[in-house]
DNA sequence: ACCCTTATTGCGCGGCTGTCCAATAACGTC
DNA sequence: GACGTTATTGGACAGCCGCGCAATAAGGGT
């Protein structure tokens, strides 16, 4: 019985039902199975969260929330917005890369079910087209991009990446891992007048728009 | 307690899991909700189905085949490809009224718990994707398209569909139910060098190709 | 060393789930 | 009208779930 500090306890519970998620996934995911990864009761759980819906609530702010926050640092590191939509696209791929998109369609899922979870993914989305559309909106403040609607343009970008992930997950095989983003990128090059290839390029073999 | 013949009874209980499941969502449909709603016990559900699993497959198949043959019927009443592409979205359009798409939601979400629906939805997924491809492939050997994978942009295009749907399913408000066909239709307009606008006028008003 | 706060336990409660099975009742057949 | 097939019943069963609560133990402040 060791006891810990609320914010550690917290934490701690927050991490293992990620850890528990990523293998059996949101929806079964239960009270029982968090407190057996932490290695404790599972009456501890309820002493820090006052449902199961908050907690994989958090659960879920954490993940895509630490996304969310790695790809908005590696967006800042470009100057230029067209390098700031290639380094968007560079990190989709990394976090692509493991069960990352599980969570989402599960919390999609479970939205009806679980107020919480779906308010916070609901806001998350969000977070992330806005992340979109502002990069956009400086591009054309900027004169190297054209569109007549940012918002719009970033909602399908997002909803291209959803349904591409969500088919890549579905279908494992006849779409690319690779694909995904490759398809999601031409297409915004498109909207944007871009020339196709831009965004895939890095920053040194891009031509300078005088 | 009237007796009802196996083929009968089969289309009753499917009937029923889809009456249920349209209001509480596939994944809270129970055996015991499906019985109630049919006004039987539920034991007799196990008669006809081995587990929940295939009742599910089984009613999911029904509405989703369904509206698959009644597109399917509504492009063939067009002799050229563009007519076809044009009704597919026509047809997409209707269907998207009521809640089917609640229902490939769940049928994704629920297909790692439960083989045989997610057997189901992936048959039927890749249906939807082989009909958009093929009718592509028709108007490349018309002439009137252009476009050198038509398989992979049948996959952009039900993608694009999908998470258009699942942004509006879950964001009610910021995304209107006419930009989903919309924007897909001009995507896919891009995509098989076609004017803008040509798979959502009537085809009295599209210029003949000669 | 004491005490008071509180993190943690362990279990019970009510309710839900899918599956199975013996008993029953309806229907066609002879 | 009797009989055999089988559709249908109604509940038992084992297991899971979220949640709540009294008891316990750990640890910091004095």
């Amino acid at each position: 019985m060791t006891r810990l500090s609320p914010t550690a306890r917290r934490e701690e519970i927050i991490a293992a039902t990620l850890r528990v998620a990523s293998t059996k996934g949101m929806a079964n995911t239960t009270v029982r199975d968090v407190a057996a990864e932490m290695g404790t009761s599972s009456g501890l759980i309820h002493h820090y969260f006052s449902s199961m819906d908050e907690v994989l609530a958090a659960a879920f702010e954490e993940a895509a929330g630490t996304d969310l926050a790695n790809t908005e640092a590696a967006m800042r590191s470009s100057s230029d917005a067209i390098g700031r939509l290639a380094a968007f696209f560079a990190a989709y791929t990394r976090s692509d890369e493991d069960s990352a998109f599980q969570l989402w369609l599960d919390a999609w899922a479970e939205a009806s079910r679980r107020p919480a979870l779906g308010a916070t993914s609901q806001r998350l989305n969000v977070a992330w087209q806005r992340l979109i559309a502002s990069t956009i909106a400086e591009g054309i403040d900027d004169g190297v991009m054209v569109c007549d609607a940012p918002d719009a343009t970033a909602w399908r970008v997002l909803s291209l990446l959803d349904g591409l992930s969500l088919q890549l997950a579905a279908h494992p095989g006849v779409i690319e891992r690779g694909d995904v983003v490759d398809w999601a990128m031409t297409a915004l090059e498109a909207e944007v007048g871009l020339p196709a290839g831009t965004l895939a390029r890095p920053a040194g073999q891009r031509a300078v728009a005088d």
